[in-house]
DNA sequence: CATGAATGAGCATTCATTCAT
DNA sequence: GATGAATGAATGCTCATTCAT
């Protein structure tokens, strides 16, 4: 059953090749992504593992071949988002000089994660962080610092340059209310390009020059 | 068992008084104050009958004697925070005239709902969302709509006065992420002071005079 | 609150003078009525006591200052309508002397009964048996005795006189099972009156002179 | 564990071969046979799945792999019944040709039923009927229809060739309630047989030739 | 690897009964 | 007598997880 399968951008290929996440097309990145999707319409607990099953087409029982327990699923769906994201904007970040560039840079590698093909996963991020238990919780929070990092050197980067006037930390917590909102009110198919939506989510933050 | 109890604001006095929500020292209102805390902290899913009755002091089934369901117990926390609020917001809005003032009196109610006592049940409202039945969601929708227009119609005056360059709309939107997301980082204790933030988070929406 | 209230029969109205059964215009005669509806229409199990209540209109717990619990009411409601129906019969025997005439006079009184005021009654005490405790039973069962020692004595009483062929036990227990199932069947607006019904079931019974 | 099991009649043996009705010595049908018994002996309300589980050796909450709900537990002990009655029926009926001896059959049939091993599916039947929600005792009712309607169509071609003088109509209904109500007080122990019974009930029906 | 029946702890909800007012 | 809030045991049902096949 060959689906029409959208083209991976290439730097999501080269992870793929690389062996860093999951390919989309394989059994076990199918069931992530019906899993993010699932998690995010119905929530993690209210999905239940026949529901999982039934959406990769098998018995609830054989998931646990795959997985040890629910909870890792979850963690899963996590964890490749995160680890893909943040190389995303590594490769953005080196393909940008200015500092408010940089920054757009950043916003639109979010916004895209969120809006794009990663949007349920990226929602399940923000929204199930509690059904995780605290061992999983602290191994995501490094992968999420790693990311946050990438912000905050880019944002202190900016306010040195005199674009920035808030405090760096507060400007990234800000935004990220800013832009993961995004999700619950963007629609691609409205008439604000997800581009447009960058740039004006870069005035809340830069000084117009 | 007299719990030193914090004083009520005077405009919310007044809306207990005119039976517009509950009390939040009567039965009711500790019911909703306990449910608001426990599904914020633990999911809506995730809290049992139980736990709100052992919160309250009472046996699970004896909830059922004021609210007919688990879910109801939700819809009323939803639907008391908004209409408080919306109650807060409207006094808030008749005391000031300026409309960079009042765009500042909105931004700094929203964020004293979120990040005072009706925090629990304001995360709750974004959080639990799903959890509700679509009949109770097109109920409580009702209400947020009042809620969003006094925002909309306070962020026109403010862009005809030309304080504010983006779409009202837009604006409102990244703004409520960037609010709604403070609960996630914001720590009362911190150097940071509620008013502070407001101001910060209105350099985000108007631009200096 | 004066409804219209059907004249008793005499007999009936006898009966209430003596002490023997309620009124069925006194508060526990209410009682009784509006349960034997209810436990017929929805079973005694699925009946709850505010059901009861709210069909008299008090409160569920008021009901315990008549009755200790929820069997005595269904056990009251069965005793009423044994008793009452014992001494509509033993009236009507004493009214016929032809032993043909006698079982037809049976016949009439218990499809009465049956069909009639105190129908509901008559299937719950078919119906709900199991739900009464042991002890109510054998109470029951004394009653019922005496009851069904006026239609064996009579059926015997026929035989003798040649009318009937068949064993009286078994004939009786035929007819109470073609009799008590008319409930289910039997609507009093057809063109088929109860003394019709009556004259047909008889022919099951007796020969043609 | 293998129990003395009684021989299927040829007839059932053939329905189970056709994946009519289940092998009562199948998981399924043990479920049902055991169902029947306790619906019959404590009503389907008093009965809890956890009986239902432990009468046939497994958790209650396995019941739900085999029905939805208990309510489709009650729905399919009641279908399997009327189903294989109505087959046996029709096999009787295929096997004589004069009237009298053919109501005589479909007495027998209906006896051997309500007093054999469908006897307490027979009287869950009878005495459960509310407990089914509406739609399914419309399912249910059109295969009593089908039931009903070999019962009427033998019994007017009766009433043609003279052997019976009620109308038909009427003689089923009164018919139905006396073989119904034997439940209540044959046993099979005693010295009269159910073919004896079956010759006693067709008198009340049938002018002896 | 996959199946699917079974587990068993846990859940929301019901309801007869009690009792302070 | 009547109220109605509270009790607490019991119910039908769910579901992640296991495991023999």
């Amino acid at each position: 059953m060959p689906k029409h399968q959208k083209q991976l951008s290439a730097d999501h290929q080269a992870l793929v090749d690389q062996g860093v996440v999951n390919a989309p097309d394989s059994a076990k990145g199918r069931l992530l992504q019906a899993a993010a999707t699932l998690f995010k319409e119905k929530g993690y607990e209210r999905t239940t593992v026949r529901d999982l099953g039934k959406a990769v087409g098998i018995q609830s029982g054989s998931l646990f071949h795959h997985y040890p327990n629910k909870e890792a699923i979850l963690r899963a769906v996590m964890e490749e988002t995160i680890i893909l994201n943040t190389e995303l904007m590594k490769a953005a970040l080196s393909q940008n000089n200015d500092p408010a560039e940089k920054v757009l840079a950043l916003i639109r590698c979010e916004l895209e994660s969120i809006l794009g093909d990663t949007g349920a996963a990226m929602t399940v991020l923000v929204y199930e962080w509690r059904s995780l238990k605290e061992e999983s919780q602290l191994e995501i929070l490094k992968l999420r610092d790693i990311y946050e990092n990438l912000w905050i050197s880019t944002l202190i980067e900016a306010k040195e340059s005199g674009r920035v006037v808030m405090d760096p930390a507060i400007l990234r917590r800000l935004l990220t209310g800013a832009l993961s909102w995004t999700v619950n009110w963007y629609r691609q198919e409205g008439n604000l390009s997800v581009e447009q939506l960058a740039k004006m989510a870069l005035t809340l933050a830069i000084k117009p020059n």
